[in-house]
This record gives structure tokens, C-alpha cells and sequence, in this order.
DNA sequence: GATGAATGAGTTTTCATTCAT
DNA sequence: TATGAATGAAAACTCATTCAT
């Protein structure tokens, strides 16, 4: 039911998307999604929470804390890309839910995004970059890492390990050499 | 006009922004935004083209052809933080879009991103970057930039060169001085 | 439903009919007029499919194919008067939409026009009407028929068969005495 | 001014005309449009009263009232059909709200048919015809020529003289040999 | 527990009509 | 006298949401 969720606010946007289409695509009748999510935001969010659960979960669970930076950063980026490649529709989602920042949805999203940007600024801060800078440095790496995963679903022959790389390469010009 | 289009489309996204409310903004009729603009994408292909102009103009100008690589970058990312800073509502709309890629606004903002990316490629290709890799880096590092812009925001305290160093710092790692 | 949408056609032709009239004519919502037709056009040309096939089965069931031919305008006109009698707003609607000629109804109207129109001018031509006039004699005589209804309506005190008399003896007029 | 608004009154009837599309038609500005004529019924109406009138004094000069019956009859069909084949538009227009009969337009067309009818009753009733039919069969005749001008608007080839002959041919069938 | 049928509120868009110049 | 610019009101159509069964 989350699953037909995806498919229908990936393909349309939030807006675009209608319960009527949703209920369609899941097999059912409106009133059960009504019944089960209250509302369009409900089952909107329900959808984020999964989805961001998700991504969250691989990440910290590719973590290796006792590796080297390169080693954590490319575990890390290697579960991100790991779970766009897969989602690609899930991943448009918490896309457009990052650009708009919805009230109503408010945290939800931000609250995922900021996990992630902590386990990412935790990993450079141990490794020694410049504490007054890593907190911009680790929004600029998420960005770039989410620009690169748009850029993946417009050349979706690109190996993942391009990606990685290049996002890894970038992270290292956080910790300048000590 | 354009400029209630503006604060609206930001605030609300293509599909949440209505007509009754441009011209409220506007503080006109609405059956004049229909006078001017035809329709609703009517009056949203006027703004992005002006948006995108705009943008794009601003780094074409603070491009130094004769400057060095971090010369160049650094140009260019104070032009670009330059406009987001003086045009937060306008970013975003730009943001929406490329995301969202509608169909009926087509090339409209692909032209003017894909101008912003080949001076981008162009620059890093000219310093000597792996040319293999430097269109998915280009993207990267506008992603980068992008995030950087919203941390910007949360952050307004912080000065812009902080966000133009890291960024030209993040860029640096495609060139390796070899 | 189609009998709202009837009255209100017929009251203010198709332009002027508004689906918010229909709807509340009908006692419901335009939602559900919407859900049954699609479109104001589709509960149109439910309408006109409907009424067209009322009069058209009228007139065919009433034909006596082995009478004399005044026994078979007699018994025609009758159908048709049955019909505009009973259906005045029908008829109204039929007329409009004969004359407009909707390009998006198309055959629709014409279709049963040309029925009865074909019934018409073969009952004359069998019985020895001139063949290079029979075809617009017979439209003549509809014409006739339709004024003569509408005269009908603003004296309703008039029996019918002096419509039908009328209407036959000018149709006597086709077939001189051979 | 007026043929301007005969243009697009035939090719769109009154409620598909719009003022800009009469204005544009007449080249020249709305507000003279209602300067002249106050509001769009303003102009149809003034509209209808001259092709009224136009057709109306064709068929009053036609008649020849020393003629015989046949003479006379003849007379006003070559007059009615003379001004539906001259103006095919503003017959579209009469007859279309002869159809609709608009109630803010009320007697204006009826009283030029009322006209028609009322000559055409008279010269039945010079010639013999019977009292109580004549009434409804005027009415009948004038349905009867209305619908072979559609007709003839339909097969622009037939010569004008088939008609008139068919017409003078059903009238006969009133007045029975004496 | 499940749904077909229903709707209030809102969307884009058009048009007769007027005002400021 | 003439018009470019402006608008109030309404039309077709959609959609999140709710009953009655």
C-alpha cells in the first residue's frame, strides 16, 4: 500500500498525486486508505517515514567505525547510492520533499537529513577537519552527494563506483593533511 | 508581477501556487496575469526565463577566462552565492524545477543549468580535471553549492567567503595539482 | 438525470446551460454529473442519443409498410406529433442542435435526422413522388410538421388530427393524382 | 458595423459571439462597441431588427395583390428565398432565434414572423381557403419554407426554383379545388 | 472491514462590461 | 471621440474527504 504511495507522489509530486489514483494503483478503495491514514498527509508521511527509515538504517548500518575516513566515507556513500539505485522512486520522493519543506511534514525529512549530517560531521570531525568549518563542509558533502544521485537518475548507466569516488574525493578536501 | 509570481511560486510550488493568489499578490485581477501571461504556465516560463537569465548572466560576468583555477572558481561561486543571497524565493522555484523537470517547461531551465554546468565542466577541464569524470563532478559540486545556499539561509550569520572557500576547496579535490 | 439535464437544455440551449443548473435540477451534486458523463458535451450527447432513438422508434414502430400512402402519412405524422406533444423540451433540444450542427456531436443528431428523413422520402417515392424532389420535399414537410407543433403548443385546444390533416394534405401535394 | 456583428453572430450564434471577437470583426475598440449599442444584446438586437425588416419589406414588395393565388405565393417565396440566398448569414441568425426565442430578444423576431404570417394568412383566406385551417396552415408554410432554406443552405446547388415550386406546390394543397 | 456514491470547496480560464486617459 | 487596461462574476472541471450500506 506504501508501495503504491511511491509509485503514484514519485511519478506526480505531491500535489500531482490523487488519492483516487493511489487507491487505484494499490487495489483498493479510498475509504481503506482513509481508514488507515486519515489523509493525504497521513499516508504521505507514513511513506516518508518508511523511506527515510530505510535510507537511515543502511547507512548506519555500512558504518565502520574503526576504519580510516576514506574507508567510513565510502561505506557511507556506497549505502547512500546503494539505496537510490534501488529507489529510484523513493528517492524522488524525499527529493522533492527536501526542496519543498512542507510545513505540515515539517521534520520528518529534516529530521532524517540531520541524522545523516551528523553521522557525517562525526566522521570528519574525528578525523580532523577544522571544527568551525565542518558543519558547512558536511552540508556542502550531502548536497553534492544528493546532486550526484539526480544526476545518476539521468545517466543511469554511470557505475556506482564513479559516484562514490567522486563524492569521496571531494570529502577529502575537508581534513586538509595534518 | 513577475515578482508576486515569484514569492508565490516559491512559497507553494508550481502546483500549490494559484492564480487567485499571484494576482492577490500582485495585487491585481487575475483576469490581467491572463492578459499578460496567457496562462499558469504561461506566467511560469516568464519567470523562470527571467530567473535563469538572471543567474546565468551574473556568472557569465564574474567569470575571469585569464584567471587561475581557483580564481575562476571562486568567481564564479560569488556570483552564484550573490544570487542566492539577494534571491532566496527565486532559487528555489529554479531548485523546484530542475527537479521536477516538467514537460510542458522543457528546455527552459535544462538550457540555462546545462550553460551554468558546461562553464563549470569548462573551467575544470581547462585546469586539467580527469575528463572522464568531471561532468558527474561539475554536478556535484553545484549540488554542493546548492546545499550550501540553504545552510546559508539557516545560517545567515556566517560570511560568504566560508561558503565560497569550502565550496572552491570541495573543487580543488577534482584537480589534483599533478 | 438526462430528464434535468432535458429540461435544462431545452430552456437555454446548449451554451447558456450551465452544469451547475443541471446538477441542481437534477437534485445532485455536479461531482456526480460529472462522474456518470465526463463532460458537459458527453451528457449532451447522452441526451441527444436518447431522444433521437425515442423519436426515430416512434416513428418506425407507427409505419404500416403495406397501408396506402395516406394511411402511412397519417400514421407517421401521428408518431411525431405523439412525440412533440409528450416531449415538447425534447423536441427543443432535437431542433437546436439540427440547426447547429455541433461539429463535436457530429452524426449523433443527423443520424436519426437522416432515419426519418429516409423513411419520409421512401414512402413518397413509392408511391410516386417525383424523385428529383422528393428530398427536399421531405425536408419541407418536417418543417412543416415542426411548426406545426410548435403552433400546436400555443393552441392547445387544437385536436391533433388537424395537425395530422394538415400535414397530409401538404404531403398530398408530393404525388399529384397519376 | 452591424455586418460585422452578422459575421460572427452566424459563424458563432449568441452565446459563442463574443464582444472582442465583434470588435475585432468591425475593427474597432470594445467601448464603441457598447457606445453604440449598450451590451451585447444591444447589438444582436439591432442586429435582428434590420435583418427583420430587410426581409419582411422584400416579401411586403414582392406581393402583387391582383395577382391569382399561385402568383402571389410564388412572389413571396422568390422573396424569402432571394434574401436567404443573399444572406446566408443572417438567415443562420434569424433562424437561430426563431429556435431559441430568447426571451430579452422576445418579440423582435416573433413580430417580423407574425408579419409573414399574418400576409400569408391573408391571401390564403382572399383565395378561399378554408377559415379554421388557415391559421395553422400558414404557420405550416412558413415551417415548411424555413426548413427548404436549411435545406438549401445544406445543398447550395439546388436552383432556386425547386424550391419555390415546392413551396407554391404544399400551399396549393390548402386551398382545394374550387 | 470494505466500498460505491456523493459533495464542498477550490482550480484554471473566459467574458461582458467599465474606467482612466 | 476613442481606447488600453482593468475587473466581477461565472463556467467547466477536479479532488480530498465522507456517508450509507
Amino acid at each position: 500500500m506504501l508501495d503504491a504511495a511511491e509509485r503514484v507522489f514519485s511519478a506526480s509530486g505531491f500535489h500531482g498525486a490523487s488519492m483516487d489514483a493511489i487507491a487505484a494503483e494499490a487495489g483498493i478503495s479510498k475509504p481503506m486508505v482513509y481508514n488507515y491514514f486519515g489523509s493525504k498527509e497521513g499516508i504521505y508521511l507514513a511513506y516518508l517515514a518508511r523511506a527515510g527509515r530505510d535510507l537511515l538504517n543502511r547507512m548506519l548500518e555500512a558504518d565502520v567505525p574503526d576504519g580510516s575516513l576514506e574507508e567510513r566515507l565510502t561505506a557511507g556513500a556506497g549505502a547512500f547510492f546503494g539505496f537510490v539505485g534501488q529507489n529510484h522512486d523513493g528517492w524522488r520522493v524525499l527529493r522533492e520533499e527536501m526542496l519543498q519543506q512542507r510545513e505540515s511534514v515539517g521534520g520528518q525529512v529534516a529530521t532524517m537529513r540531520d541524522a545523516i549530517h551528523a553521522l557525517l560531521s562525526e566522521v570528519l570531525l574525528e578525523e580532523g577537519g577544522d571544527p568551525d568549518r565542518v558543519d558547512a563542509f558536511a552540508r556542502a558533502l550531502t548536497g553534492a552527494g544528493e546532486s550526484l544521485a539526480d544526476w545518476w537518475l539521468e545517466h543511469p548507466d554511470a557505475p556506482v563506483e564513479v559516484l562514490v569516488q567522486t563524492l569521496v574525493a571531494m570529502a577529502g578536501a575537508a581534513a586538509p593533511p595534518r
